[in-house]
DNA sequence: CGCTATTATGGAAACGCTTCCAAAATGCTG
DNA sequence: CAGCATTTTGGAAGCGTTTCCATAATAGCG
């Protein structure tokens, strides 16, 4: 078996036909077929069509490695992220894998779950010469790191992250907040808890402190006096906010919090389990809103901030792109997305007053 | 800081040395610095540290492009995968992932949302030669997609799907949904429901045939006669699983099934919504039993029959590197792993009767 | 129809490595 | 220390492209 004729063909050639090849059956000269390839203006319809013919033949197929050698450039983006299985994250990744797909480039994925990974990502990447630019979702990197970006010349752009050296795209995380902390005020909440997310592993997540200014800034707003014992902090999770839920559940009546407002949903899920658990209801005793608006949230009817997640990764690449085709990374650009409060279930008014629906 | 000596440096080259450069550097050929970086045994020991002192003092690191070029191999490894952030192909995916990381390769994510991406995969990714192998999540190739890897060489390692030209890993999903009947049968429910899922977008999955399979022996190992009525199928997803249940619900109450097995718990979610909407409870009136395991069921107190989820995208990793590695696609093999029960909530027998804990 | 301006074409050089072969260096033996 | 076996070394060739320059073909014009 695997057995071959004179010419070649049993069907089974595995011997992969070269750009030399195809010179050779179309009687022109390697530039030639080369030009063809690069769909260059250059060359004239007869010779085009006679290359087309040898290429069809000969099924062939241009060795993207060999192109990476000499033009530099090897069509892939690579992504940093953390933690991608948790929605946040997968949902802006697929904005982020989408795009990339639809401009004809590859994703190489970096998956980061330990601050080890982060530090060796961020310094072996852009030495490899393996992507053409690099994304960086919520993990930014410090001013040493993003000198090595420039030094390198890997056009980077960071997503959900800041860094003032780099073009990034962030949200409003000051406003959201804002916003939310805001509707429960005024569907009549009092006394507003606050889970806020805490920094896990050490990835300098910065994300924490806007969400709480907008908390703060909203409680002002409406003179509502800061009160320490509403607010405390929670890894991101689900386990972790429903222990922040209980320890703030756990107070007589008058100092329980109406209302808890988390800095993700996912912290919202611990959050509406814990109210369950203490024997209270939604939103009746206590009014829930999250942040970040992943698909679970609808599905658990769940008040949110809802972040644009796909565009935010989709413009993400837009912007990388930019800098890999035009080589200029010196227009570093910050641009600032906009949240959506979506009120559900959870943050129902507590008077049904108005449920006469004509 | 960051300071460097004379030969060139104002801090910011952004010429990467070469191979070349190191041989100079070191005085030694470039023969020699290859052999070192390839750890061959044939440097004297004092010429290595030359060399390793030369790497060091330029920054060096092999392009692994060009390294590429005459290698064929490019330390990466490509994913197909449909609907990556479907919690089911996440969770296999982040065991894909881990183990590639752990090995050393990178990965290359090709997303499937519609058939033609598929197609365009199955075709044009063996022919570049970008990456060294590839493994396809729950989208089984015909025969003569299958022979086209073989023609190109690609090694290929299925995961959750089957053909029998190809190694893969695939789950007993026959003996789970087994499980999954006997156990509602055990808990003393009659009138099985059971919501298969159905081929979107014409991608081929298989496993909804399975799954059936188990399900009709288990009825038949009891001798419970199938009934037509309660058998129906969706779309993988939670709207379509709720739309089915609403059907299989709104019967008279003899005729109404007193559990649900979903083929995914995704669609289970939606038949949770469809009891509570039919002014029916979980579990007294209908028992749910999902499928996969992923956490959400966790969340929800779902029963559900565990996949191996990690270790099924992990193992298809350990699979293809060996063939990778070792050059041999000769051996085909299939490896099929198990399930495991998990009993939640959603199907407690209906007598709590031995509730006293002791 | 001859001459120049333009367009089309061929193929060497370069991209940065690995591999291989011949040559140099070293070690060993009697 | 001559002679041979072994280890170490240098560097040319080759991987499959693109790019660039020189040359060939064609067109345009008086």
């Amino acid at each position: 078996m695997m057995s071959q004729t004179a010419i070649d063909n049993q069907g089974n050639h595995p011997h992969k036909a070269t750009i030399y090849d195809v010179a050779r059956k179309a009687g022109v000269g390697i530039g030639t077929v080369s030009r063809v390839l690069n769909q260059s203006q250059q060359v004239s319809e007869a010779t085009r069509q006679k290359v087309q013919t040898a290429i069809q033949a000969l099924e062939y197929a241009p060795d993207p490695i060999a192109r990476s050698l000499n033009s530099g450039r090897t069509h892939t983006l690579g992504v940093i992220v953390p933690f991608f299985t948790r929605p946040f994250f997968t949902a802006v990744l697929e904005g982020v894998q989408t795009e990339i797909a639809l401009r004809g480039y590859d994703l190489v994925l970096y998956n980061v779950i330990k601050r080890e990974q982060r530090d060796t990502y961020f310094s072996k990447v852009p030495m490899r010469r393996r992507v053409d630019g690099l994304i960086i979702l919520s993990l930014p990197p410090d001013d040493q790191e993003a000198a090595i970006f420039e030094r390198m010349q890997v056009p980077v752009v960071l997503v959900d992250c800041y860094n003032p050296h780099l073009t990034s795209v962030v949200v409003d995380n000051v406003g959201g907040a804002y916003a939310a902390v805001s509707h429960l005020l005024k569907i009549g909440r009092k006394r507003i808890g606050f889970i806020n997310g805490i920094i896990e592993g050490n990835f300098r997540f910065n994300q924490a402190t806007d969400r709480r200014t907008g908390y703060e800034a909203a409680l002002r707003d409406q003179q509502i006096p800061f009160d320490a014992t509403l607010v405390t902090a929670s890894a991101w999770n689900r386990q972790a906010g429903y222990q922040a839920a209980l320890k703030l559940l756990d107070q007589p009546s008058v100092q329980r919090p109406d209302a808890i407002f988390t800095a993700c949903d996912v912290q919202a899920l611990g959050v509406l389990e814990a109210v369950k658990k203490s024997g209270l209801q939604v939103p009746q005793d206590v009014a829930v809103m999250g942040y970040d608006g992943i698909e679970l949230a609808e599905l658990l009817d769940l008040s949110t901030i809802q972040q644009p997640l796909l565009e935010m990764g989709a413009l993400g690449v837009r912007l990388l792109l930019q800098q890999v085709e035009s080589k200029s990374l010196e227009t570093v650009q910050t641009i600032q997305l906009e949240t959506k409060l979506i009120s559900r279930a959870t943050t129902k008014p507590n008077q049904p007053t108005v449920k006469t629906v004509a």
